[in-house]
Formats: structure tokens, sequence, C-alpha cells
DNA sequence: CGTAGTGGTAAAGTGACTTGACCATAACGC
DNA sequence: GCGTTATGGTCAAGTCACTTTACCACTACG
């Protein structure tokens, strides 16, 4: 399903499209969900059947390895109540617990279980798997101008 | 694997952490969820604070002018009940209608109001209006790169 | 024309979230 | 020190966006 076939979003069903051709936003948006899509593929194949779409945005990029539950409800937009109930879910499924903070007694810190760092490497191997097969369409040289592009725009 | 120093994802909260450097899905998904932000605020912004992200997704490119609710639930990946909730949601708030379909008598089609009409330009402006900040950060000659290798990836 | 398939909707249930409240600790004023 | 305000976390109750299930209307196919 990576590939599929060209301008799959063609069809006759939209001959007279009142809008002009995909914006940046559009072009972001679709690889984006192929990789996210790709991720959770590969968590249900390897046994990972219990997770699902939002319990992923917990283990996103820089991943919750000892975050403070309200730090990560910031970085991830979500109140901490909210949060809160995904750590809660997920301490239940055995992927992460929530340890008191040395540093101030009223706080928690995030610390991925066994199973919680397995998710964590599975997530990093399916997007590299993308990597791989992106890089073989445009090119090794052009995927990593795009890589850097993407990277200057991110602020790096 | 310290690199990316000046990255604002590292605080001191994360002095180790596990993983490497942000993978393509990480550098994707930011710049993405920076438009959808920017676009929401746009439509707040002009008065559309009756909608919220999960509308956004209808109007999503290429938008639902003249779908049939089963196509467009297929292409959003949701269940057409939900899309069906969301499209009832959309109509009493006046941005759409939904018409017989000559061609079918069981089918409908999406017909945008002047009001749904609305938002889908005004959310293409708020992403124009970011391609600029972006063309002015990377310079015209490496946005149109970016742009062009997205645009490929996507299966132009 | 009968039977399977497709498009759409209604109804009921669920659970992921919200808001609001609360307690414990921390940080800062004096 | 001691009171005040801010911060971190959790619980409880309510909500509503979604799910599942079922069903009807129409279409396609033999």
């Amino acid at each position: 399903m990576s590939r599929s076939s060209s301008s799959r979003f063609t069809k006759q069903a939209y001959p007279e499209q009142a809008f002009g051709p995909p914006l940046i936003g559009a072009l972001l948006r679709r690889p984006w969900e192929a990789v996210q899509r790709r991720m959770l593929e590969r968590l249900h194949d390897r046994g990972f059947d219990d997770l699902d779409a939002a319990h992923l945005t917990v283990f996103q990029y820089p991943g919750p390895q000892g975050a403070k539950p309200s730090e990560l409800a910031t970085r991830l937009r979500v109140s901490k109540q909210a949060l809160n109930y995904l750590l809660g879910e997920l301490e239940r499924l055995g992927y992460l617990e929530r340890r008191p903070d040395p540093d101030d007694l009223r706080s928690k810190r995030v610390a991925l279980t066994k199973r919680g760092t397995s998710v964590a490497m599975l997530m990093r191997e399916a997007v590299t798997e993308v990597e791989r097969e992106w890089a073989e369409q445009l090119g090794p040289r052009r995927f990593g101008q795009l890589r850097d592009l993407l990277h200057e725009l991110d602020g790096g």
C-alpha cells in the first residue's frame, strides 16, 4: 500500500474541483498519514493490538521517557486530565509506569517498561522502513534534501 | 546522536533521550500540525468559531464539494456513520447541504453553502500564508524544491 | 423479478474526553 | 519562620463524538 496508483484523488467524482493544486498543507498531511498508518500496522502485526492512534501520540517523538505528566500534556497539547487518562490506560496495559519524581515530591516521572520500549523501537523501525522506501523512490540525494528542508523548517 | 543542540525539544527535562534524531515521521508531523493550527486560528479570527478540528477534516483537500457521503467516508477513513454525524453538524451550522444525487436515487451529494465555501477559501488562505512564511525562511528556490519533493512522494 | 450488494440513516450504547473540585507540595513574599 | 500563590496530580461527574446494530430504499446482476 505504500506506492498506490498515482493521483488516486482524481476520480471522475471530482471533475471540476473548485480548488487549484494541493497546497503544502495537503502535501505534508498525506505522507504523514502514511507514516502513521505504517506504525500502527506494524505494531498490530507484532501483537501490540491493544494500542490505537490515541495511544501513539504519547509515544510520539521524542517519547515520554522520563517526562513529567504535565510536561507531556503541554507538549502534546492535551489537558493534563486527558493525558493522565491515557497514561492510566498505558500503565494498565503494561507499557509504562508513573514513578515519583525524586526532585519534586508533587511530581511523577514516566518510565517505559520493557514492553513500552519495544513499542517505541517498533515505531521507529516502521518509520525507518518508510524512509527507505521513499529514499528509493526519490533517490538518496533528493530524499536527503527533503529531510534537511523539513528539518530546517522545524527550527533545526 | 546528540546533534540538534539548538532544537527546542532538548530541554533539560530530556537529557538522555533514548532515541536519536527525529526521523521523517516527526519532521512531517510538526509542520503539518503548524498548518492545521493556523487554519483553525484564522477561522476563529474571522468568526467561524463553531468549527473544530474534526469539522476541518471534512473540508480537507480536495474538499467535500459534490462528493457522496460514502465516498467521503472512505477518503477520510472514518465510518460512514461518523461522517454522517459530522455532515449533520455542518449542515445544521449552515456550512453545507445534502442534496439528492440525480444519477442514483439512493445517494446524496454534498453541496457547500456560501458559508461553507468561505471556510474552504479561508483555509486555503491560511495555508498560503504559511507557505509564504516558509518560502521566506528557506528561500523561494528551496521552498519550491520542498514542495516538488513532497508532491512527488504523493504520487504526483 | 428475485437475490445480493450498495448508499444512507436512525437508535442505543460507550468511552474518551471535558469541567470543576480537591489535596499535596513548592516557591516566593514578608 | 509563616501565609499566600502557583504548580503537579488525581478524582468524580457529565457530555458528546463516535461505535455497533439494525433497517429501508434503491441498484445491479443472474
